[in-house]
Parts: structure tokens; C-alpha cells; sequence
DNA sequence: GATGAATGAGACTTCATTCAT
DNA sequence: TATGAATGAAGTCTCATTCAT
């Protein structure tokens, strides 16, 4: 298996450090080759094309990502409380990793179309477990039972990506994972006084 | 003024549909041309070069956006009319013009990083709308007064972009603007039973 | 005649402006008829086409030179003061109008060989004055016989353009005129003792 | 070193062909690749861009012309010897490198001027060789000692430049070399009887 | 005579991918 | 396995010239 050898992991972190740093357009198979310390054919061994490392850099950090969401919320006894830690997390991983967030949140979105459909393959487990907290609140009667599952969750998934996106646009300059309560808040309460 | 040119338009319709059609790395210059029916020439006695067009297919389009979101919140006296109002249209005038929606939610976001800066500028303006109906809102004692106007604004944002998104990744096939209410309510209200 | 029309003459001297401060290069059709005030297609009603405006600025202008150099070969009696007088006309022509020593020493020259050819066509009657001069030298036993007249005519052509050319290279930051005393004295003494 | 690698002096030479025989504007780098034998992209690998090409042309072609001219020079006794050698073996370098003279006396100052501008550099070496050898006359007591040694040197170089082109344009049909005599005799003697 | 909007051909350069070593 | 030199397709933009008004 190529995903276990040194090199493949070498070249998708280096992926991610020539992307963030250079852009998407401007990240050229020769450089990420250089960054990875290896040739431009070498990449060849381990990756079908460019588009692969690509897709390769979302699944190898999505996985990562779903995996640690998962734990975290397993140790959460209320649908609430599953909220909070799932977008305290989102925020802590792309606050810790601040290339990632460069890539996740702005440079990996100026791939085409049909690469765009395969990183929302891969996005959809995450989106998954948004569901399951959903219908988890929904069915220990915290949450509504009337609010369309999907929509609720376009709403949580929009406006945690909309919040860490405005957030890379200005160059990370405050903390996002302080926002992480009233995130929640509004995501539970809306904005409206009742 | 080019602007008020019968060509400009006519370029500015053609570079929509040819985006929407082919993807933005496949709306060749040429390509757009011959959409509009004008020599390759032609296009740059109207626009500095090809981004140019972008931007303005964008300036063109949020131009009438915003100006008819102004309009529909006007006649509205509270915020949660407005925004319900708001949403709708945002709704429904990107489920009248498909081409455009694809567009604006998929294609130009292919573009690069200088050139989303450019539609960002363009997109505040929206944001603007936005804030206005929150701090309306707030003096109202419609909304709650706690709320971090900005966060709410991503909420909101975030949520009716993710849903158009979906609904376009989904090729358009349920209706988009019978679901305004529904997000409406969980913008006002939340997911929580309180 | 279109050559005497007023617009011919505009045309030309607009053209001489644009080329000496763009360069041969940058000097679009579109430019030249906007220095002249007149529209594009106008240009066409007096020049073939663009290679035509520049056979004729050069053919107007040498016509002027040439015959101002005949005039004041004239007046001298020996070869020697007639090769004084043509070297400091020359020079006094070039330094006067600053820019059209920069388009015929500079930019003319970038054309291709083609628009050279017909320029070299114009020249030779500047040269055949040269020649005039060397055999009138020649016959007055003022010049050496023996001396091919070809040769001569390029060596003083050579020696007066390159000087010329260093001059305008030189951002024409020193005197012009006062070097032809020594220019002349080389031409006919050379650099030896003897 | 990529100028040691036989595909860089193959593209030069390359590039001399392709422009003597279609003219400077029409080198197309695609032409010259296939003059070469490699493919256009392979330019790249050993150019900046086509500029860089043309400037290389000169560089190295004008380096051998200079080594020559010092090893030739060195060999005479003579500041009068010395010029001679030079201009033989400007006319004899030029003479059996028939589309090299085509190259540099009409189709390299086609360039725009900051092509021409480097190329002066270029050229500025060959000039301190004249400057050295008439310096050396001068101490020798073979030279006028009140010349202005920049005026002879453009009479040098002019008359040189200006014979090597005349010959060029009359498409090469007599002997170049066999002129060096005279012309060197005229730049020792000018025209005049003393 | 005069205008100026429209035309459309043509070339430099990049970079993902290959393959001989 | 690993290398890296070589490949070659493909697109934006300019500007001389035309012609309907």
C-alpha cells in the first residue's frame, strides 16, 4: 500500500505547505516536488496525476478531521454538548494548522468542478456526523422536531465554514476558537428573542 | 459610457451563460465571442481583459441584486419580515436565472485569489444589507441584543450560500424558494426547543 | 496632391512626436491619429498604410535635408569647406529637432528590412551628394586619387551616423555642432601622423 | 552550466539560421525549436524567454569575435598593424559567417531598444579594443596625439559597421575581406592629400 | 472628406506528464 | 525505485485595416 510509505505522506505535506504559501494556481507539480525533497517523476510512483494529490491532501486531513470528531463527541452525553465540542474542534484543528486552513478554506475551492464534486464525496462523512447529532438532539427531544434535517445542517456546516473563511480572509489576526461558544448559541437560539 | 452599450451587455449574458455552460476554465475568450456574436477583438474594446469580464459579470449581476433586495426590505416593517423577505429573494432570483446560479456558486469561485478579492469587494455591499436588518433588529427588540452582529451575519450568510450551493450540486432538481421559510425560521429561531 | 494638403503634413510631424516618445514600437496607427487630431480611418485617406507614413516622414524629412545640403555645398569653393559645412549642417539639423534624430537614429531602424530597403532607397541621394563631394575633391586635386569612392562616402557616412547615433544614445547631453571641426579634421587626415 | 550543454549552442545557432533566413519578426520561437531539433517547450529549459535568446546569440557570438580580435591583435607590432588585423578580421569573421552578418547588421537592430540596449553592452568590449589600440598609437607616436580618441573610435567603428552592412545589402556579391586595405588606409589617411 | 467601431489573425509561454537511464 | 530532461498542446491579447454612416 503506497498511502503507508514515508514518501507519500512526505509529498501530500508538502502539497499542503506549496499550496498555502504559493496558491492553488501557482502550485506546480515541480515545486511540490521540491518541497517533498523528492523528483517530479517520483510523484508519479505515488499519485495517478495532480488532481489525485489533491484529492489526496482533503481525504488524508479530512480523515484525520471526521476521525477526531467522532471521538470527541462520543464523549458528549447531550446533543448541545456534541454541538459545541464538534465546532470547537473544527476551529482548534484550522487554528492549529494554519496552512491547512489557507487550503481548505480558499485555495482548494479555485479547483474545477469535477475535482470540487470529489472533495465533497469526502466532505459528506463530516456532514454525516452533523446528521447524527441532528437527529440525536432530535430524538432526546432537545432539538425541534419539525426543522428539516438537511436544512439544519446547511445551516451549521454554512456558517461554521463562512465563519472560519471570513477568519483566514483576515489573515487569522484574532481567535477563532474563542468564537466557538456563541457560534453555538446562535446556531441553537437563532437570533430572534423567542 | 461602454456600460450603457447594447455590446456590453450582450458580452456580459454571453460570458454567463459560457461559464455556466463550459466551467470557468473552459470559458475561453473566443468562446465568449462567439456567445455574443462579436469578434474576439470586440471583447476588449469593452473590458480591460478577461478577468475584467468577471468581475464585472459579478459587479453587473450583485448590482441588481442588492439594489432589488433594498427595494423588498423596504416595504417590510420588521426585521424578521425583512429577512424572510430577503432570503426569498435571494432565492428566487437565482432559481430564475440557473446559468447564473451555477456561476456565481461554483464557477467563479474557481477563480483566483486577487480576483475573489475583487468579488469580495463587490459582496460587502450585500453584507452591508445584512447588517442593517441585525442592528434594525436589535433596536426593535426583535433580536437579541448579545448577539455579535458579525457572527450573525455569517449564520446568515452562510446559511442561504450553503443551501444554494447544495441545491445547485444537486442540479437544481426540488424547489429552491419553497424552502426560504423553512430557513427563515431556523435563522430566527435556532435548532434548539429552548 | 495629398502631399500638400494640410492634414498630409500633420500627419507626419504627429507621427515623428508619437514615434520619438513611444518608440518605433509602441507607435500605433491609433496614437499617431490621435497626436495629429484626426480619426483613425483618415490616416488611410492620405497613406497607404502604416509602413507608407514612415517612408514618408523619412522621405519629407531627408527631402528637406538633402536639399539644405546641396544649398550650402554651394556656397563653399574648396571640397574641404563643402565636407565642413555638410558635416555641421548635419549635425545642426539633428540637434534642432531632437526628436527626429531620435526616430532616425533609434526607432527607424527597427523597422523590418523590407520598410530599411525603401529608406536606403531615400538615402542614396544623400549619398550621392557625399560622392559629389569626394570627386569634385578628387578633380580639384584637394583628395587623394588613388582612394575608392565607395569606401570614402562610407567611411564619412559611418563616422557621421555613429557619431550621431552615440550623441542621441547619450540622451544628447552634450554639444553636437562644436564636434564637427574635429569630426572633419579626422575624415580628412585620419588618425595618423603621417 | 547550461551554456556548456550542446542543446543551448544548438538552439544558438539555430536561431541564427531561422533569423537570416526569415528576418527578425519573423523568428517565431517554434520556428527556431524546429531548426534545433527539440521541442518548443525545450527552449525554456535553457532560455528565459525569447529575448534572452537573441541577446544570447550576440553574447556569444560577439565573445569569440572579441577573443579573436585581442589574440590577432596581441600578435602585431604596430598600433597601425594592430588596425589592420582588426579590421581583416572583422570582415573575415563576418565573411564566413554569411547569415551571422545578416543577423547583426540588419536584423538584431530590429530589437526593440532594450534589446539594443543590452546588446550595446555587449558591444562596449569590442570598443576598448579600438580605444586600446589607439591609445597605443598614440604613446607609440604613430597616432595624432590631439584626436579625440571617442570621435576616432566612432569613425573606426562607423566606417567598419557601415561597409560590412553596405556589402550585406548588396547580398554579399563581392569580396569583403579584400576591401580591409583600403579602408584601413583610409582611416589612417583620411581622404585629403596633406 | 471624415469618422471610429469592429474585425481576426497570429505567437509566446507554461506545466502536467512521460520515459530512458 | 528514483530521476529529471524533454515534450507539445493550448489560450490571451494587440493592432493594422476596413467600411457603413
Amino acid at each position: 500500500m503506497k498511502r503507508n510509505k514515508p514518501k507519500y505522506k512526505q509529498i501530500i505535506d508538502a502539497a499542503v505547505i506549496v499550496i498555502a504559501e504559493n496558491g492553488y494556481h501557482q502550485a506546480q507539480v515541480s515545486k511540490i516536488a521540491k518541497q517533498a525533497g523528492v523528483a517530479d517523476g517520483t510523484i508519479y510512483l505515488y499519485f495517478e496525476n495532480k488532481e489525485d494529490i489533491l484529492i489526496s491532501v482533503f481525504h488524508e486531513k479530512m480523515g484525520y478531521f471526521v476521525e477526531k470528531m467522532k471521538e470527541v463527541i462520543a464523549e458528549k452525553e447531550t446533543a448541545a454538548e456534541k454541538l459545541l465540542v464538534m465546532i470547537e474542534n473544527h476551529f482548534k484543528i484550522l487554528s492549529k494548522d494554519r496552512n491547512l486552513a489557507i487550503v481548505t478554506q480558499l485555495e482548494l475551492r479555485q479547483s474545477n468542478k469535477e475535482l470540487r464534486m470529489k472533495i465533497n464525496e469526502v466532505l459528506k462523512e463530516y456532514l454525516h456526523v452533523m446528521d447524527d447529532i441532528l437527529h440525536y438532539g432530535q430524538e432526546r427531544d432537545e432539538f425541534l422536531k419539525d426543522i428539516d434535517i438537511r436544512l439544519a445542517r446547511q445551516m451549521i456546516f454554512g456558517t461554521i465554514d463562512e465563519t472560519v473563511t471570513t477568519w483566514v480572509i483576515n489573515e487569522q489576526k484574532y481567535d477563532l476558537v474563542s468564537l466557538a461558544p456563541a457560534v453555538h448559541k446562535l446556531l441553537l437560539r437563532g437570533c430572534a428573542l423567542r
